[in-house]
DNA sequence: ATAAAAAACGTGCACGGGCACGTAAAAGGA
DNA sequence: TCCTTTTACGTGCCCGTGCACGTTTTTTAT
């Protein structure tokens, strides 16, 4: 592998000089420059890693990660493979600052300006879907602040990438699990959260169309929407049940609508119905083991919070941001067995 | 974190001497050595990844893998992992020789020998089970060869880590899942390759205890032992449908054991049946797919290939074996939806 | 024309650790 | 005792990059 060494000799400058073209500081002759970047690109020069990160040393990075929701579970997770990594990223000598905030977008752009002062040279954000938050990154990818966003759906941002899950595929596989479950044959009934919020859109979307589609057996008997996105969602789903004493399957787009359900669900309905829904936060492990969740569709936070951290990382030490700017991380199923 | 030069301050010598002591090279007085010992345990000196990386780069390392059975398309997933660790970790200037080697014991050994004869630094192993590689693995250790075994099962080897499944709980899994399929009420059939082999044997174990003790309504009806674990196993497979047509659900220990029965299971019993099977070889997913096979219980190879390849370098760079032995990773499901 | 300012580039240290070489001091042999 | 070998340790270069500081050359202003 070339280095830099090399370059300045092929070149005829000092070294000194090719590292002001090749990073863009100080002051270098437009003839100079020229013939360093040719023969950087004729020797298909890649920064070396080892010597960034030991003259990184001294000027640790520091990165910032915000999560919006304070309580949930899910985050724990994604924190937990995002500090695996970071311990193994320890050679570069990189900081995190971790935030938890609330779900309103005043306290999150207020986060983000409080990160801006403590000068990070990153940010990682989970997750958010709102045009604030999104023009919010599009300066800071400007101020050279670059950004990797985890379970969020803003296309147009100007972030390096997302990582997360293919909601629409999220959908479609609970489908296929549901009619695996039921051979194909049942009347389910779906709470949601808020229809604004990109996952529980997506995630009914898939669902329905897929079944639509493929199992016209299975019928969707009703769509209960759960505004209040926390875990005491006892309300919707009892009214769900009793006004459906018919159902043999149930759905939920998150853990968020269906907590402190746990008694009802089986004594509300003559048959224990199959029920589906995603991740594998605590309350809904402890469900899955008392049987009354049969299946979960597990996105891989641990990973997520890995490759978010990698990513980051990767580019500021000078590589460049992946090819694809959504990388959607495989699903799977998990049941009391294989928690 | 605490440096070389650090330590050499306080404990009055010379950079050299520290490395001296910290890397066992040349002589050094008792004294000296106890005095610089005692030193770097009180800094909790680590040695830095990053000057390491960069002094290495002209010592480059080199790794042996070992994949046995020739034309087993788990291990190419395992090897993409593994590469993809490769380029992660190739600030470490590693590189790797692979060689694919026949089951017999014999060539196996040879192997061995010859990248022994290579001047490897360290070794990544799958699979094997046999007492003679066992031992030879122990000798290598012996002469600072680190070893790391995937998927395979010798507790009492000198290696750093086993990285795989845990064999049992596949069974127990594909238990659970079985029954979830079901609703409780099956006969199943087990096509399962050599018993001496312990991945099929332990999970043929954990399924029928697990059954046994959650499941009684699930009746094991046969249990055929296909030796020949190619893809070949047509015979076994047809024979056990034609002596039990009332099969409702068929139990693969590997995909090795079912190849080439794609056109038969369905053709054969009266009813679809729920089979399972492991891993998510294309030969499976084209069987998931077209709806013969149910659903797969998935070890993940990528995973598996990057931590025994992360491990060894680690190891090699100066850390300590992990402190767990055995690194089993999580198992998932997998349907036609979330292939 | 001459001084001052700006641009263009070279030099050298730092980061942490591996390792070869050289040189003292201690031990051994005659 | 003197010479040789061994033991113990210091010195200094290298790996590839970032960056501060000089130094030289060119441009601009007076």
């Amino acid at each position: 592998m070339a280095t830099m060494k090399e370059i300045a000799e092929l070149s005829g400058v000092s070294r000194g000089t090719v590292d002001r073209v090749l990073n863009h500081r100080g002051t270098v002759s437009p003839e100079t420059e020229r013939k360093v970047l040719e023969i950087a690109r004729l020797l298909d020069y890649q920064p070396n890693r080892a010597g960034i990160a030991l003259a990184a040393q001294k000027k640790k990075f520091k990165i910032g990660v915000l999560l919006f929701g304070v309580e949930n579970p899910f985050f724990d997770e994604v924190m937990e493979g995002l500090k695996d990594k970071l311990d193994e990223l320890s050679i570069y000598g990189c900081t995190i600052v971790e935030k938890r905030i609330p779900l309103d977008v005043k306290s999150q752009l207020a986060a983000i300006d409080e990160l801006v002062d403590e000068k990070i040279h990153g940010l990682i954000l989970a997750p958010c879907n709102d045009i604030k938050i999104q023009k919010k990154i599009d300066r800071l990818w400007e101020c050279n602040i670059p950004c990797v966003t985890v379970n969020t759906d803003m296309p147009q941002s100007k972030r390096i990438a997302y990582v997360g899950s293919d909601y629409l595929k999220c959908g479609q596989t609970a489908a296929g699990l549901l009619a695996l479950l039921t051979g194909g044959e049942a009347r389910v009934g779906i709470v949601t959260g808020s229809h604004s919020v990109l996952c529980h859109e997506e995630r009914v979307c898939g669902f329905t169309s897929y079944l639509h589609q493929k199992h016209p057996g299975i019928h969707i008997a009703d769509i209960v929407e759960n505004h209040d996105d926390d875990y005491r969602s006892y309300e919707a789903v009892s009214l769900l049940l009793e006004k459906h004493p018919d159902l043999s399957a149930l759905y939920f787009t998150a853990a968020g609508v269906y907590g402190g359900c746990r008694a009802i669900i089986n004594a509300a309905l003559p048959q224990a119905p199959k029920v589906i829904t995603f991740d594998a936060v605590p309350s809904t492990k402890e469900m899955i083991k008392k049987g009354v969740i049969s299946a979960t569709i597990c996105q891989q936070p641990n990973e997520q919070g890995a490759l978010s951290l990698a990513l980051l990382v990767d580019y500021l030490l000078g590589g460049k941001p992946p090819e694809k700017n959504c990388i959607y991380m495989d699903l799977s199923i998990k049941i009391a067995e294989n928690l």
